[in-house]
RNA sequence: GGGCGAUUAGCUCAGUGGGAGAGCACUACAUUGACAUUGUAGGGGUCACUGGUUCAAUCCCAGUAUCGCCCACCA
């Protein structure tokens, strides 16, 4: 022992302040120069895995507040469960997002006047891979800013050859199983993107509009009686069946429908009532006059249409409406497709429309007025056609919900279209069971409702999409074979689902004979038929031009990214993963769909189905500061790189993790974050105090052995933290486990124990400061480990900054707590307490804050009288207390605190105010007196004495014995304030 | 229309069936020996409202109000 046992201040190596900037590069290269984040990185062979694949971040994509809670809550998670011991691997990995990155290449080549047509489907797709490799992924360079801690040597695409053939592999699978299987049926279609999209990508938007009632005239010498009501004026009002009796009936030659789109009635091909409306029910089996077009089309029953709703009577649109659809199945009435695959109206050369028309001149101007021309356009026109021919009944507002498309951001048209589907009803039954039978857990809980509701009401899965970008479907077209050879005149197709291009040769071999000699084209004019003889012998295949929906790739990430379908070690260690961190909105798009292809394909050793994960944490969205949704078109975005220049990567997450609370959304308020930056600074600080006094690291502690009381408080007080955070973080308590840490550090540590160790260090008991010095230097150690996970790059860097150490931060074992409570805590509790009451006096009495003043304990006992001379030291530094006495009674004129048994005294007869002391002691007796009063009116109620627990009870006679006991201690002191003013 | 959540200090939010908490903001004082990104002390809340259960409700239950989100095919 040399110097440092001296009272010399050594100078520090730390800077003043923790500086971010340059410190967070240099710890980001250090894990990096490391491979400190590989999978099972620091832990030993035989550990338990633990994985978590992150949800694949758009390779257009950029860090958003989102991604930044997202992955740190992961992080924490991670670097946590890596410290304990466990072979970790955090999978990353980004989806090659079909919709929105075909867009954003779309759109650089607009600038540069090019559509995508213009250079063709293989052109287009090599330029989105060049600007994939040019600029996809900058996400993952600021995840690392973050200090996310994936192991980034395994990062994966959604499009790379290996997941690819896990696409491959899945489809062709569900396909042989009839679990996937082409269909032709009403689909969202985007009229802008020129795509089928699924009902999630759909988002009602409430829109103000308008509801027509237009009149459909009634076939030549049909009427009927329509019933009405009059109001108070006399007027005619619509009268509905719950009415009861109407008021009168009127003759009426029309129908009338209402609509929220006129534009539809050119494919109207009937109208329905119910069949149990008294006003219709004549005119079931008769006809009307479609206007404008003079399409001649039947009304008929069914349960569809509402009474109570409207004008009881609906026009059909089985083409371009959901459930006129369904009815037209039901009543066998034809869709007509009157729109082209970009919404504008198609009248010329439509064959279904033009069926059963006489080319009168009447159509002859409809087309000529309305053909090619955009919906909304002709929408106008059609009403303004109905008022000329006198058909406008009339025009009310109506707000309704209108479906967009969430990408392209127009009104989706329901289109008639062949499309791939997925059973998705089949794949979700087991899927619910898992989470029923808790194989899978939410957190919160309450989130498997919006698990359920999605999964029980699940719909066939559209996954086909008219996009380049993406995994091209696995299926070629070729002609059916017998009708190629009887000439049939409607022309079936083939299919042929493989997993290659060979493959699906061979099956076409096999259907076809060997002696067709089988092609592939990609001709987009080619044709299914057309042989020339009766023997097959030439057959061009072709494939289908669609790509699948992103989701379906995203769908198979947590087996897909660990090398399946290939059987490999990482497969086998890391599968079933544990947990998987998400936002809600994605459970049904991307968790739901994760569950039932997970189940379906990964199987355990006795072929039992394995969720992909067990635990499915559901975290909030962050808001800006007043609660509203962050967009760009709002201007209120909060850019977490921005915050993370200004306050640092630390701070940014430690404020993630300790508002992410469960179950609630986060506003983001950055005076918190600064908050937590300043929560930083204070541990650098502490840090540095610590080596200007010697304070040694990296020792091992014998708890028995610890004499000074400080010391062994802030050990038990150190277990208590550590198991607290521990056990938060188990149970994903994020905000409890950063709030207790916060806590121990700031206002345990720096606030009492630094302070109670100044006098220590500045005196001269060697054995005392020896201690302190290496126990303040342990406890800075455990800090550092257990804000590790929060607060990554400091301790990382206090870590190495405070001593030579065998392991870097993030492969140091986590701290175990051990119980060991010896009462230290009584001793410090008193300690604290009494400097808090002194300097509470003082501040109130006005008192310098830097002068020293005498005291005077009265009343004392042994034990007080010990700790009183134990701590004189910090007592003097900490109360501003000097030459402490003993006395029977409290002297004349002084303040006084009443403090357990005993009442300290501060004699400043002259010094202070007299008639405040006294007020100040009748405010704290008044306020005992309140609390007396509570306590014994709440004993002296039988029926609390009789039904509360009896340890309650207890408790509550032992608080108000307390008060009493203080009340004549402070009563005293009033009294003799009161003398001597 | 159905479902979920919220309502606690000026602001952003924790929290618990048994004496209301944090951060920021505010007030006063302090400061060249860890830290002004600081310290000490202090002010500030009928825990949205109305009922109910209970010995006891901010907490549990029901209803009301306000706000937010999700789902839904109303012509």
């Amino acid at each position: 022992m040399s110097n440092d046992t001296q009272n010399e201040i050594s100078e520090p190596t730390l800077a003043k302040n923790f500086d971010a900037k340059s410190v967070e590069p240099r710890i980001a290269k250090l894990w990096d120069d490391l491979d400190a984040f590989a999978a099972g990185a620091g832990a030993k062979p035989d550990a338990d895995p633990y994985c978590i694949v992150i949800p694949p971040p758009n390779v257009t994509g950029s860090l958003h507040m989102g991604h930044a809670l997202n992955n740190t809550l992961q992080d924490i998670l991670i670097r946590f469960e890596r410290m304990r011991g466990k072979n970790v691997l955090w999978q990353p990995g980004m989806d090659h997002a079909g919709i929105a990155t075909q867009m954003v290449v779309e759109r650089q080549l607009a600038e540069k006047q090019i559509h995508r047509r213009d250079i063709g489907r293989e052109e287009f797709v090599k330029k989105i891979w060049e600007w994939k490799e040019e600029s996809g992924g900058t996400i993952f360079n600021q995840m690392k800013r973050l200090g996310a801690s994936c192991d980034w040597s395994r990062e994966r695409f959604t499009m790379d050859e290996g997941l690819s053939k896990a696409v491959l592999e899945v489809f062709v699978s569900l396909y042989k199983e009839d679990l996937i299987y082409k269909d032709k049926r009403l689909v969202n279609w985007d009229p802008k993107l020129l795509t089928a999209i699924s009902d999630l990508e759909v988002e009602q938007i409430e829109t103000k509009g308008h509801l027509w009632y237009f009149r459909y005239p009634l076939e030549d010498g049909v009427t009927y009686e329509h019933p009405y009501n009059l109001d108070e004026e006399g007027e005619k009002t619509p009268w509905k069946p719950s009415d009861g009796d109407p008021a009168g009936y009127e003759t009426r030659d029309y129908l009338v429908v209402a609509t929220t789109r006129p534009e539809t009635m050119l494919g109207d091909t009937g109208v329905a009532v119910s069949p149990d409306d008294p006003r219709y029910k004549s005119l079931v089996g008769k006809h009307v006059t479609l206007p404008l077009v003079g399409r001649k089309i039947p009304i008929v029953a069914d349960e569809y249409p509402d009474p109570e709703e409207g004008t009881g009577a609906v026009k059909m649109t089985p083409a371009h409406d959901f459930n006129d659809f369904e009815v037209g199945k039901r009543q066998n009435l034809p869709a007509i497709n009157i729109l082209h695959d970009d919404a504008s109206i198609f009248l010329a050369g439509n064959k279904k429309f033009l069926e059963g028309l006489e080319s009168t001149t009447q159509v002859e101007t409809l087309i000529a007025e309305l053909d090619g021309k955009d919906r909304f356009k002709v929408r106008a026109l059609i009403v303004e056609m109905f008022e000329q021919a006198d058909l406008l009944d009339k025009i009310e507002d109506h707000k309704h919900q209108v479906p967009h498309g969430d990408r392209g951001g127009v009104p989706i048209e329901p289109y008639l279209t062949d499309q791939w589907y997925v059973d998705a009803a089949t794949l979700a039954k087991p899927a619910i069971a898992s989470v029923r039978e808790e194989r899978t857990n939410f957190v919160p809980k309450n989130w498997e409702n919006t698990y359920f509701s999605w999964m029980e009401n699940i719909q066939p899965w559209c996954i086909s999409r008219q996009l380049w970008w993406g995994h091209q479907i696995p299926a070629w077209y070729g002609p059916n074979k017998d009708d190629l050879l009887n000439d049939a005149a409607e022309h079936r197709i083939e299919i042929f689902v493989a997993k290659s291009e060979a493959e699906a040769i061979e099956q076409a071999q096999e259907y076809y004979g060997k002696s067709a000699a089988i092609s592939i084209t990609t001709n987009p004019n080619f044709k299914l038929w057309g042989v020339e003889s009766e023997n097959i012998t030439k057959i061009e295949l072709r494939r289908d031009e669609d790509v699948l929906d992103t989701w379906f790739s995203s769908a198979l990430w947590p087996f897909s990214t660990l090398g399946w379908p290939d059987q490999t070690a990482e497969l086998k260690k890391y599968y079933q993963t544990d947990v998987l961190v998400t936002g809600f909105d994605i459970i049904p798009f991307w968790v739901a769909r994760m569950m039932m292809m997970g189940l379906h394909f990964m199987k355990d050793e006795d072929g039992k189905p394995v969720e992909p994960f067990h635990t499915v944490y559901v975290h909030a969205l962050v808001l800006d500061k007043h609660g509203a949704k962050m967009s760009k078109s709002k201007g209120n975005v909060i850019d977490p790189l921005n915050l993370i220049d200004e306050y640092g990567a630390d701070a940014l997450r430690f404020t993630m993790a300790i508002m992410g609370g469960q179950g609630r959304d986060i506003r983001l308020d950055t005076t918190r974050i600064a908050g937590y930056r300043n929560f930083g600074t204070k541990l650098w600080n502490a840090t540095r105090f610590a080596q200007m006094n010697g304070v040694k690291h990296g020792i091992a502690i014998d708890r028995a052995e610890v004499k000074l009381t400080v010391n062994r408080w802030i050990l038990t007080e150190l277990d208590k933290a550590v198991a607290d955070i521990t056990a938060n973080i188990e149970k994903y308590r994020f905000n409890d486990a950063a709030g207790a840490a916060y806590k121990f550090v700031w206002n345990l540590y720096c606030d009492w124990y630094l302070e109670l160790l100044k006098p220590v260090f500045a005196g001269d008991d060697e054995d005392a400061k020896a201690e302190a010095q290496i126990c303040c230097g342990y406890v800075l150690d455990a800090i550092y480990t257990f804000l590790h996970p929060f607060m990554p790059f400091m301790t990382e860097e206090l870590w190495a900054e405070t001593a030579e150490r065998d392991v870097i931060l993030c492969h140091a074992p986590w701290p175990k707590p051990e119980t060991h409570d010896d009462g230290a805590a009584d001793e410090i509790n008193w300690l604290v307490g009494l400097i808090t009451e002194l300097r509470s006096v003082r501040a109130e009495m006005n008192i310098k804050p830097g002068a020293f003043i005498p005291l005077i304990m009265a009343g004392a006992n042994d034990v007080t009288k010990a700790r009183l001379k134990t701590h004189a030291a910090a007592l003097r530094q900490l109360g501003r207390v000097e030459n402490i006495e003993l006395a029977e009674d409290a002297p004349k004129g002084s303040a006084q605190i009443v403090i357990g048994e005993a009442t300290a005294c501060l004699p400043l007869a002259g010094l202070i105010d007299l008639g405040e002391e006294k007020s100040r002691l009748e405010k704290e007796l008044k306020k005992l007196d309140g609390e007396i009063k509570r306590l014994e009116g709440k004993l002296g109620n039988q029926r609390f004495v009789a039904n509360a627990p009896a340890e309650i009870v207890a408790e509550e006679k032992g608080k108000l014995e307390e008060y009493k006991a203080q009340r004549v201690r402070v009563a005293t002191a009033f009294e003799r304030v009161a003398e001597a003013v």
